[in-house]
DNA sequence: ACTTTCAATATTGTCAACAATAAAGCGCTT
DNA sequence: AAGCGCTTTATTGTTGACAATATTGAAAGT
């Protein structure tokens, strides 16, 4: 009955996708979970036609699996998947920043020295430091995306590859190191590009990221040594939807 | 009336989606031309439901672009889209590069030096020279990506890469370089794995694509100099279906 | 009590008809 | 004759019903 807020769009499949994306990166719809069509249907009350379609297209992003004559299920995050991810963000966000700094205009990068400028205020007042960590650090990492003026580098990164990223990080603590490094790093990356020095912001973007993916790597062997089970898994289930 | 021979699958829509990929992949359908769901419902004998999800998934595998209430049309190459995918191919496939030299087994090595000794050999004999060239070398780079043992890597790259660099490929001369040269690349290559030098594989994986990306660069400036159109196109129509 | 087989149920896959939107064709006005 | 607006047509979006497959549960046998 069309109980979420509709987001009005061109048509039912593209609402309900957009729809159903949200709910499973947020944790909405529980990882692992079963996506019944009937169910779904007379939830968003709609039939089961544009559904299927918006189903399809999750998979496509990779967020759900499909098998024929059973049905789709939402992906379950399990380390290695995201040790995978992050070792394809670092070959492409690499890349991304190498081209940055033979493409980004002048006025953006005055504009991104700003919002660093803008983090670091925060982090020196030590108020709002979960921005800075989260969103800030996708806003810094996004837009050099964009600068790389590579639409379909763009397209996978942020259209599929941080979809999953987001998700990872809704169901992990997610305790990342200093963010003063992190800042110091995102510093460095943008003191490359400023100089349009490619090589350099490619390998500084690589070591940023490979530094996070080290220490998710590091805390999956903790979690693993003491006796938990080594997938990640969500801690709350906050609706009624079963799983498994 | 189910004129294409039907490759059985689970579900009616897989087979379309694959029938249609191919036809996509294959020229059978010219870049560019739209897609009647009607028309092709009729042709593969199947009703527009399954043909709709089909399409939808050849949306998610960037093969064709959809408007709301307008259709679908077959994607239409253009110099820049290629450059951008070899771009992407660079980073990716030196970053698997660099983990087959940690993950390819010793077998699957001395089975990738009996590839190119069989390569070289053809290439001594100057005998099914187009096979060394085409299908020889997808082998190799395919069996890099897959040691690679990350399935994200292997899926985006087998998967959506490719796909759209076989149906590049099936449209242009492709008067690539020597293929001698590209075999040297492969067996510098190969070597850099065997040794478990990850730096160097791909540095040299990378020096390889980047070079075949300047090739196609520069055959693209030369075709622009002489006042043709910037953009690929199919030589001949196979078949009737209107373009544009 | 446990496994196995088979019927009952529910879910997914497919189809054909209806509704809504866009494209095409025609006539009209200037 | 050219441009504009409306009507007609065709295509896409959506729906509900039917078919096929998988799952569940009960009954029977060991």
């Amino acid at each position: 009955m069309n109980n979420l807020i509709s987001i009005k769009s061109a048509t039912l499949s593209e609402d309900i996708a957009q729809q159903l994306t949200n709910a499973i990166v947020q944790g909405d719809i529980p990882q692992g979970s079963k996506i019944s069509e009937p169910e779904l249907a007379k939830q968003y009350g709609v039939s089961r036609g544009p559904l299927r379609e918006a189903i399809v297209k999750l998979e496509g992003l990779g967020l759900v699996t499909r098998t024929a004559n059973v049905g789709a299920r939402v992906i379950q995050l399990n380390t290695q998947d995201m040790l995978d991810t992050f070792t394809m963000r670092e070959a492409l966000e690499g890349m991304a920043a190498r081209l940055a700094a033979s493409n980004m205009p002048s006025d953006e990068i005055d504009s991104l020295y700003a919002l660093l400028n803008k983090h670091q205020a925060h982090l020196d007042a030590n108020q709002d430091e979960h921005y800075v960590q989260q969103g800030g650090n996708d806003d810094f990492h996004l837009r050099i995306i964009h600068a790389s003026d590579n639409a379909k580098l763009i397209r996978l990164l942020t259209e599929e590859l941080y979809a999953v990223i987001r998700m990872y990080r809704r169901h992990t603590a997610d305790q990342r190191s200093d963010p003063r490094q992190a800042l110091r790093e995102h510093k460095a990356i943008l003191d490359a590009i400023a100089n349009h020095e490619g090589d350099l912001a490619e390998l500084l973007m690589r070591r940023h990221i490979s530094r996070a993916r080290k220490l998710l790597e590091q805390a999956m062997q903790q979690a693993a040594a003491s006796s938990q089970p080594p997938s990640i898994h969500h801690t709350s289930n906050k609706n009624k939807r079963g799983n498994q």
